[in-house]
RNA sequence: UGCGGGAUGGAGCAGUCUGGUAGCUCGUCGGGCUCAUAACCCGAAGGUCAUCGGUUCAAAUCCGGUUCCCGCGACCA
């Protein structure tokens, strides 16, 4: 029985940028919270998408000697790919040009139209075209001869008194937001970026440009013809787009799904979403997402990565090395989620190593193997005297859906795997310290025997369990050669969690090495 | 310049809110074991916790100054 919804976002990610280490970042994070809370008996609404409207995508079209749309039709396979490279499990992926959205856009827009908290009005100020963005004169650059620039892209900038714009009210809610942060301490996190946010706003909002009618490439906005919506007035909806709101064909899912857990999000864009978004959503008089996840950025050698360093690598390059298990498991394990990480191919080959193959896949290999040698390839039975005895591995496997269900909840992706790798290590120690194989050679010790394998092979199962969010292949694989069913499949991981599930006589194949070590020297990458 | 974050043994981090023997992972060195993927287990070396000053019986932790690094500043996760 479903504990009811739990739904959350990654962005929509920007469609002329093909996926990268840091998208793939986000979208991992937030595939970890799907497998976990539908093991955790909830029903999931994960939604991704694409951004794929405004002036650049157009003129990158147009570059391309492409229909905008052909354009974005052609970009959204590399994104379907990545993620399906990366056994993403997301329920919906929304791109923003589907008529689905524009329906969510045209409805939200007029809605808060007709509410009259949107009024028009002409930009005072300067325009950048490169950049599609307005300026005060006061962020504005010269150049050396005094013409003023853009801040960003240094290109001269034009007066932008000529365009009329539609305006939302943003400035109404400056008391409305600063109360609810602090009436939900809850809402930004980590804690470091609520200080940022509300900072911010305590320094006064401006109203918030909300349409274009200097292209149209975009949403057209019902009740003013020749003017489209303007992106975060377009993309911050495909969250709700991608929850049925506004759709027949999908009656009472938004209700059940709305407001959702999670935005997760870069801390660069923590302030369209702690800020525009929660604004626009009580112009609309709906709740508000619980919580706005700002994790950090990936860097290498200190800095952030981007292409014009050269030190941006690809995802799948590191597919290739790794294995998308590992993969995963070295972002979510090795970065905190929240701060920004560095990461190296040094790093990450120690990982791999340490972790992966040393720890975890190592220990399936010896238990497996003894299980096989001792016992026939089937996992004992653990005769009554011993059902009693002491056991270090139980008591730990007895605490640990408590700290990792509170960590998963908190999104404290480390601290999780880090509970779930002190029971592997205390595994390799207590066959260190029960020594089978001198058990395996006194046949008057087989029962202690019998013990110490079922131990090791149940605290195997239930490692793999709680890996599984994960990792999950090889949680599947563990499953597979313990001869258990997917654990994909499971709705109450605590439940399953519990000692003593593996059932005694199930065959145990003892199969390949699950990570083999890697040799550090061997995996330079360009 | 404004706002924010950071500086802890060779590397990456935790600890700082709620002062009181400096902890984790990796790496290095020595030992043990042999079921296993040169793995696993035990032990050791290695840090004046950026710096200066203050508060205190006691400061990585609180307060103030300084230096250096990084991020953001409204369309790069």
């Amino acid at each position: 029985m479903p504990k009811g919804s739990y739904s959350f976002t990654t962005p929509i990610y920007y469609v002329n940028a093909a996926p990268h280490l840091g998208t793939a970042y986000t979208t991992i994070a937030a595939d970890t919270v799907a497998r976990y809370q539908r093991m955790n008996g909830y029903d999931v609404a994960f939604v991704t998408g694409l951004d794929e409207h405004g002036q650049k995508v157009a003129d990158t079209a147009a570059g391309h000697g492409m229909t905008p749309q052909a354009w974005c039709d052609s970009m959204e396979p590399a994104f379907r790919e990545a993620w399906d490279l990366l056994d993403i499990t997301y329920t919906d992926f929304v791109r923003t040009t589907e008529a689905r959205h524009a329906r969510t856009v045209q409805r939200f827009w007029t809605d808060l139209y007709e509410k009259g908290f949107l009024y028009k009005g002409a930009y005072e100020g300067w325009y950048c075209v490169h950049e599609e963005t307005y300026y005060a004169e006061s962020d504005l650059e010269k150049d050396e001869s005094g013409i003023l620039v853009c801040p960003d892209c240094k290109r001269p900038v034009q007066e932008a008194s000529g365009e009329e714009n539609w305006f939302f009210k943003l400035s109404d809610f400056q008391e409305q937001l600063l109360a609810f942060y602090d009436e939900n301490p809850g809402f930004i996190k980590p804690e470091t970026r609520r200080n940022e946010v509300t900072s911010f706003v305590r320094g006064g909002l401006k109203d918030l440009s909300i349409s274009r009618s200097t292209f149209d490439w975009g949403v057209p906005l019902p009740f003013d013809e020749g003017h489209v919506a303007y992106v975060w007035a377009d993309a911050l909806l495909a969250y709700i787009t991608g929850i049925g709101y506004a759709d027949e064909g999908r009656p009472g899912e938004f209700d059940a799904r709305w407001p959702m857990q999670y935005h997760f999000v870069g801390k660069d864009i923590i302030r369209f979403h702690c800020v525009i978004w929660p604004a626009m959503l009580m112009a609309a008089g709906l709740p508000i997402t619980h919580t706005v996840f700002g994790h950090g950025f990936l860097l290498t050698k200190g800095e952030k990565m981007s292409k014009s360093k050269g030190n941006a690598l690809r995802p799948s390059d590191l597919i290739e090395v790794f294995g998308v298990d590992a993969y995963r498991y070295y972002f979510m394990s090795d970065v905190q989620f929240g701060s920004d990480g560095s990461i190296s191919m040094e790093r990450m080959v120690q990982v791999y190593n340490a972790d992966l193959a040393n720890t975890w896949g190592n220990l399936c290999s010896r238990v497996f193997n003894m299980t096989e040698k001792y016992f026939d390839g089937k996992v004992p039975a653990v005769a009554p005297p011993f059902a009693d005895a002491p056991n270090p591995l139980k008591d730990i496997a007895d605490a640990l859906y408590g700290h990792y269900d509170a960590a998963m909840g908190a999104v404290d992706f480390s601290a999780a795997v880090a509970a779930v790798q002190r029971l592997a290590g205390r595994v390799n120690l207590y066959v260190e310290e029960s020594a089978p194989w001198n058990l395996a050679k006194q046949a008057e010790a087989a029962s202690d025997l019998a013990f110490v394998i079922y131990n090791s092979l149940e605290a195997i199962r239930i490692i793999a369990l709680y890996l599984a969010p994960f990792m999950p292949k090889t949680s599947s694989e563990v499953f597979r050669r313990l001869g258990l069913g997917d654990p994909s499949a499971i709705t109450d991981i605590g439940q399953a969690g519990a000692w003593g599930g593996l059932p005694a006589g199930n065959p145990v194949e003892t199969g390949d090495a699950l990570f083999p070590r890697l040799d550090g020297e061997a995996v330079e990458l360009a």
